[in-house]
DNA sequence: TAGAGTTTGTTCATTACTGAACGAAACCGG
DNA sequence: CCGGTTTCGTTCAGTAATGAACAAACTCTA
């Protein structure tokens, strides 16, 4: 990984952060590019130096939480299930304001697919349906229950405001993943 | 006043906070460029681009302040003398966290001396010793004498932390100065 | 649906900032 | 007092960001 010009990091973290905020004011559809690039302090056409537009902003946005998730999940993999899925669930808590905003805005459906085939990624390579109690259940299938279940409860942990610590969430996560993979 | 790059305002104010938050960590003298171009997430030499060195650095903010106060000082100069210090003394309420550091730090009796010579010259313009009760009384003695009184009361006002509301400051101070300008 | 006003995406020349390098000055521990 | 290290102030070629302009697409609303 080489050194970034530091004005890419400066303006591209402008233009996220705005992204971001604006998100909480008003829907995605609703949103101009002017509107970020005021909010970023930025020039229009920087935005379009660094994406496509605001759709692959967004794309790029979500895809570094997933790519942050999955370097927990490589730096834990040595852990069972439960440590692993607290170790995902402080994380989930630290960046709560923008997983809530996720998948309480209008692009949550975008935000939850991308969510599940993260998961259905890293679940897929942790997997074995050779022996063990899952002998004789399809691989695709088992994992897209589970993936399907973990974002299910997920989602609801936001939508429903935290209604528990992040740990007890964990607890629950990880006991029900030791049963099923 | 045309239009500045907002790449100038951005490093500037960049360069500025950073200077700020690292005097209320360590003295002026303690603080390098490096220091300054870290904390401002901006090249070392973008500095030298700006400022001559840390000290003009100071000098320009401490500057931008005095300017603030002229503009106050001219948008209410229709004001008696209790109004104004109230326009003034509300500034310094909200400028709070810079002010209590210029008196309180290494560089206080620099910071000091602008803002007394900023006094003087505010007070010379508005006054009047050919009349009334300053009547003998020479132009450079009222004004320093009254200036350096003003100084005295604010200082003392930020290095014991606002002992009392910046109202009540103006109101103190405003009948002071009735009494001898 | 026509037409006025936005927003978009792109281009361009200019400017500010960048990292790297450098010698010179200042600082500091032995 | 010396030699090593840090900080300074400056240079340089290269790059990112800028504001302005533009035509095209889109969105109102009259």
């Amino acid at each position: 990984m080489t050194k970034v010009d530091r004005r890419i990091l400066k303006s591209q973290e402008a233009i996220k952060t705005a992204l971001i905020t604006l998100m909480g004011e008003k829907h995605l559809d609703d949103i101009t590019i002017q509107d970020i690039s005021d909010r970023a302090n930025v020039n229009r056409g920087t935005i379009y130096l660094h994406y496509l537009d605001k759709y692959d902003l967004l794309d790029k946005l979500i895809g570094e939480h997933m790519d942050r998730l999955r370097e927990l999940c490589e730096s834990s993999c040595r852990l069972e299930w439960t440590e692993a899925t607290l170790v995902f669930c402080e994380y989930f808590d630290t960046q709560y304001s923008f997983f809530s905003l996720m998948l309480a805005s209008k692009g949550a459906p975008y935000f939850r697919n991308r969510f599940l085939d993260f998961l259905i990624e890293e679940f897929r390579c942790e997997l074995d349906v050779t022996r063990g109690k899952n002998l004789g259940i399809k691989e695709e299938v088992l994992v897209r229950f589970t993936a399907s279940a973990y974002v299910g409860v997920v989602e609801w942990w936001f939508m429903n405001e935290k209604p528990f610590s992040y740990r007890e969430l964990a607890e629950q996560l990880g006991a029900l993943l030791e049963r099923n993979l």
